[in-house]
DNA sequence: AAAACTCCTCTTTTT
DNA sequence: GAGGAGTTTT
């Protein structure tokens, strides 16, 4: 039965943001207030009660994930769930459109998309041709991409800068770059919105036909936007101005990546008859967690103002500890943790560590091993990064678009070894010569004189695979995969992990076509980050948006870390570091637990760190405020945690033992306490609860 | 193709 | 001061 539209379930301001559309409106929506049941809510009365087509609603968002769990809570409202739906990533929706039309554009709709790995390799293969230095291919592949996003053109660009300048340099490679790219039927991800952009303002009549199409648009996560994105949203709804668009400009923190918080300000006047709703009502966080957040982010100058309020209880304190150096830090986090989950009924997976860089989850990693608690790590490598799955892919790659040189050369390097740069670089040098592909130069060079028999023979393999694996039709990608590993020796290289993986990748390609495959995992790069099992959390601040924890840590609050040294001098870039406190302290529910270390190692040496600037801007009568600062002495013994098992019966029943109870069942010890007769026990049974115990009367059997 | 050497960086990373 | 990437040497 499909999920009523009742907008009763609704708070005023929530509601309000439902049933208003009338026009473009804003809402702003702070930490944990319901923007997603907004929108969704929002979606299923667009269809259900204002006669849209569900089709015609354009809805987009940053991530996957946020698409999936939109498309998911929206498809509650519909009994048959819905089939043709535009609600998914700016990149995915663009791509969509773009594999219609942009032939146009002079690109054929095979066309490959290039992730950061393949941006970089071909810049660095410009970089090497233009005689630029090539280790600085990492900046030239930002900068690029941060121009693409603020909508200037190489032309724009060179047509700016006016000498001999590291600027007309960086020009003539964006120049190159984009030249390639079209070169090679290619796309990177910028382009995905670029060029839909593009394609709307060069041919109206296509404009005109998705005018038609989308009657509404619906936007999540607008304070992440960057230019072009914003262009396209202004370019969609210019006939309507029927857009709705969702964020907080407190929780912009990928300015770095091109995002514009000036986009929320900017909204106000391209719209000017605009609706704004702020959604001030919190459903996550205690009082004490709320204050310690607003306080925080008050001291930020050019913000929307709001105020988070909620009608939780005042709640724990917010807690501050200073620790001697990480290793400390670490351990007072591992031990807090190992406490809380004795004595309150929390399960592992109710904790996140937050930390601003990535080096400082190995601190923790130790502590948390040195206790044995489980953890995980969140982080930004996925599946579809791992060398043996991005060769495969690229070889997909090759086979739908053969003019796609950059993946080309990959296969040729990690598929037909024996073919070194030389014989690439005599090859492409020819490809330019001829104005040919790559692909067909080769077809060409191995009827010819100029190269050894070996080599000839490695590019025949090569060239027989691709065209006899083209010419086939598979009822599957998954069996194309197969094929490709049939016809290449590339399996027996591999070890076993790495064997695992390729299976794992063939299995998902099963059911899907060759197109839908390249697409799902071009524009995927996080797999699925699902918590694995009952376990500990370990991610960067970046990573915790749109996540909620009962208890939370955030650690290294240091001037110098967070704020990170670099963001500092640069009051923009210091907002965004206060930002970012503020996410991560906006995840916890119930326990919101910040800590810093005096002394830590980074960069291979110890320095000493002032406690964060931020402290002084939360209310300390909110917080626990506690210094272990001892000046030299080692003395870590005054903390331990509360467990120390010394009688006979502790040894028997220490913590984390399973025992069995003739009514309640199988539990484990999750606390111990009290003296001989009067010992008592705490103990978590799953499903029942956490009961306390006399160990006398308990009649206690242990299990292995 | 592996080994040795040198140089460089050292923040965060939705697609 | 480690670790990665690129280059040169064997």
């Amino acid at each position: 039965m499909a999920k009523e539209v009742l907008t009763e379930n609704l708070n005023p301001q929530q509601r309000e943001a439902v049933l208003y559309n009338d026009g473009p409106m804003l809402v702003l929506a702070g930490a944990g207030s319901g923007k997603t049941r907004v929108i969704t809510y929002k979606f299923a009365y667009l269809v259900k009660k204002k006669r849209f087509p569900a089709s015609s609603i354009f809805t987009v968002t940053f991530t996957n994930k946020a698409a999936d769990e939109m498309k998911q809570r929206i498809n509650l409202f519909f009994s048959k769930g819905l089939k043709q739906t535009w609600i998914g990533t700016f990149h995915s929706l663009c791509n969509r459109i773009l594999r219609r039309e942009i032939d146009v554009l002079g690109y054929r709709n095979d066309f490959s998309i290039y992730d950061e790995e393949e941006r970089a390799s071909l810049i660095k293969q410009i970089l090497k041709d233009f005689n630029i230095h090539e280790a600085l291919y990492k900046g030239v592949c930002n900068k690029i991409s941060l121009l693409k996003s603020a909508l200037i053109s190489p032309e724009d660009f060179l047509t700016h800068n006016n000498g001999y300048s590291f600027d007309e340099k960086l020009g003539r490679v964006y120049l190159r770059y984009q030249d390639e790219l079209k070169r090679f039927n290619a796309l990177d991800f910028d382009d995905l919105v670029l060029l839909t952009i593009q394609l709307f303002k060069i041919y109206p009549s296509i404009l005109k036909k998705y005018h038609d199409l989308f009657s509404y648009i619906l936007v999540d996560e607008f304070q992440d936007t960057n230019q072009s994105q914003y262009t396209l949203l202004k370019i969609l709804a210019s006939q309507h101005r029927n857009i709705c668009v969702v964020g907080d400009d407190d929780q912009s923190i990928y300015k770095f990546r091109g995002a514009d918080i000036q986009n929320i300000f900017n909204f106000k006047k391209d719209f000017s008859e605009v609706k704004v709703i702020k959604l001030e009502q919190n459903y996550r966080s205690t009082q004490n967690i709320l204050n310690v957040s607003n306080h925080l982010i008050s001291k930020n100058f050019l913000r929307n103002d709001k105020k988070l309020w909620t009608d939780k209880c005042t709640g724990e304190r917010v807690f501050y500890c200073r620790l001697n150096n990480e290793e400390e830090e670490a351990r007072y986090v591992a031990r807090s943790i190992k406490d809380l989950y004795l004595k309150a009924n929390y399960e592992y997976r109710d904790f996140a560590v937050l930390y601003r860089i990535n080096i400082q989850a190995k601190a923790i990693e130790d502590a948390l091993r040195a206790e044995s608690i489980p953890y995980h790590i969140i982080s930004g490598i996925s599946f579809y990064q791992r060398k043996e799955i991005k060769d495969l892919i690229s070889y997909l790659k090759v086979i739908m678009n053969p003019d796609d040189n950059v993946s080309l050369v990959r296969i040729i390097n990690s598929f037909y070894r024996g073919i070194g740069n030389a014989t690439i670089s005599k090859i492409e040098l020819e490809a330019r010569n001829l104005g040919l592909s790559l692909f067909a130069t080769i077809k060409s060079m191995i009827r010819s004189n100029g190269l050894t028999l070996t080599i000839k023979n490695k590019l025949h393999d090569l060239i027989a695979n691709i065209e006899s694996i083209s010419s086939k039709s598979f009822k599957n990608t998954a069996d194309l995969l197969k094929e490709i590993i049939d016809k290449t020796d590339y399996v027996n290289r591999l070890d076993d992990k790495r064997l695992q993986n390729l299976f794992e990748l063939i299995s998902s390609a099963e059911n899907t076509s060759l197109r839908e495959f390249l697409d799902k995992v071009s524009l995927i790069s996080s797999a699925d980050d699902s918590p694995k099992g009952n376990s500990v959390s370990l991610m960067t601040l970046h990573n915790a948006k749109g996540l909620e924890f009962p208890v939370v840590f955030i650690i290294g609050l240091e001037d110098g870390i967070l704020p990170y040294f670099k963001a500092i001098d640069d009051g923009e870039e210091l907002q965004e570091e206060r930002r970012l406190l503020y996410v991560g302290m906006t995840r916890a529910r119930d326990y919101l637990c910040l800590t810093g270390a005096k002394r830590r190692k980074l960069f291979s040496k110890y320095q000493d760190f002032e406690p964060s600037r931020f402290l002084a801007d939360i209310p300390r009568e909110c917080c626990n405020w506690i210094e272990k600062i001892q000046p030299t002495i080692e003395d870590s013994n005054d903390d331990k945690a509360p467990m120390p098992p010394s009688s006979p019966y502790a040894l028997t029943y220490s913590i984390g033992t399973k025992v069995k109870h003739p009514v309640w069942g199988v539990g484990v010890i999750r606390d111990c306490y009290g003296e001989g007769e009067d010992k008592k026990v705490m103990i978590n049974f799953p499903g029942i609860g956490i009961k306390r115990l006399a160990l006398k009367f308990a009649n206690l059997q242990t299990m292995a």
